[in-house]
DNA sequence: ACGCTCCTTTACCGATCGGTGTACTGTAGG
DNA sequence: CCTACAGTACACCGATCGGTAAAGGAGCGT
């Protein structure tokens, strides 16, 4: 049930050369010929499974969005305590940001598709919503006396340790001990 | 002597429209065609200002990059104290987002244009060092005791807000009253 | 009157873009 | 054995991409 289509060997393969490919040289800079090619597959095929490039763009970003939930999820779950888990989306990144050292994908797709009827550009703000919930969520369970400030807070700070990540500074380190400290003081002391 | 080249008045429509259309609707996805159309003027003309698509993305990010350092410079000019300027980014941002809705016109020149050869990811990079290095700068005049870590601090909030921005929360109060509390922390008391 | 620079007009270039038509092949299931 | 399906091979489409050729008009300082 939680997948809507089992998706062919040959289907997996175009996603993975389309993920890399998109991923590194961005959206718009690749054209299908060169997937199809990288994937060792027809333009046919690609077609014939995804019907159009914008799906497949959309079907590149739904993939990476659930690898990287399912990955902050395990962060979370592996916390020590519930302040800790706040902190678990920063640090995911840890992790996350040795494979994929182009800053996020969502980001940089909103960047190159800017119309927001854009079928990726929507996946791309749904992520983003999604993480600003969970901060939510997460600063709640924490028992924060102002879980929308924190939210924003540690929102802000995510999203500022993704992006400057390209610019050969260790911003990750940085930015988890300042959140560290703001969750700190935000949750009411305890034990 | 600031200018290398006058730049006729043909040139300055021209990128005129370019920054617009650029900015708006990515750099890739806009053609030189669409450019000299916008600006009233031939491809010819484009061509012969600009001599290549590139060197027009170049010419439109360093017109950018003119326009915010000087509005920077003019609000660090404008702070009321050592600690204030530290700010002066961050407070740019206030005028600067109401007109520039769709993030950092650099970051999103890096998601587009991933090689590091090219001309245009170079001035983008030498834009966010210029950037840090400021920050580093005013960190350090206004005596702050370790002002490697809060440059880096403020520039992972400014670059925070910058992008989260264009997800309809207001980031950018948040950053700022943040960024205040931790110069005055990292700030020996004064006065 | 001169040439020079700026800009225009129109037409054109090869390459690549996203996407399709068609006919063929391998293979698994009934 | 036969059908159905997934994938291949390859040619092809109109549109658009960045960039150029050639010729000429308008203004201007000499």
């Amino acid at each position: 049930m939680s997948e809507t289509k089992p998706m062919s060997v040959a289907g997996q393969r175009i996603l993975d050369a389309a993920g890399d490919l998109f991923y590194s040289r961005g959206i718009t800079a690749v054209g299908v010929d060169l997937i199809a090619e990288h994937s060792g597959v027809t333009k046919r095929t690609l077609y014939n499974q995804f019907g159009s490039k914008d799906q497949l763009v959309v079907a590149y970003l739904e993939e990476r969005e659930q690898r990287w939930q399912l990955l902050v999820r395990e962060t979370i779950a592996a916390a020590e305590s519930p302040i800790e888990a706040v902190l678990a989306p920063l640090e995911a990144q840890r992790i996350w940001n040795q494979n994929n050292p182009r800053g996020c994908a969502f980001i940089n797709a909103l960047a190159e598709l800017p119309d927001p009827t854009h079928p990726a550009h929507v996946v791309a703000t749904k992520q983003k919503q999604w993480l600003i919930d969970l901060f939510l969520e997460l600063a709640t369970a924490a028992g924060c006396s102002a879980p929308d400030t924190l939210a924003t807070q540690l929102l802000v700070l995510h999203e500022g340790a993704l992006v400057t990540q390209q610019l050969s500074l260790d911003t990750l380190a940085v930015s988890i001990e300042l959140a560290r400290g703001l969750v700190r003081a935000a949750v009411p002391a305890q034990s």
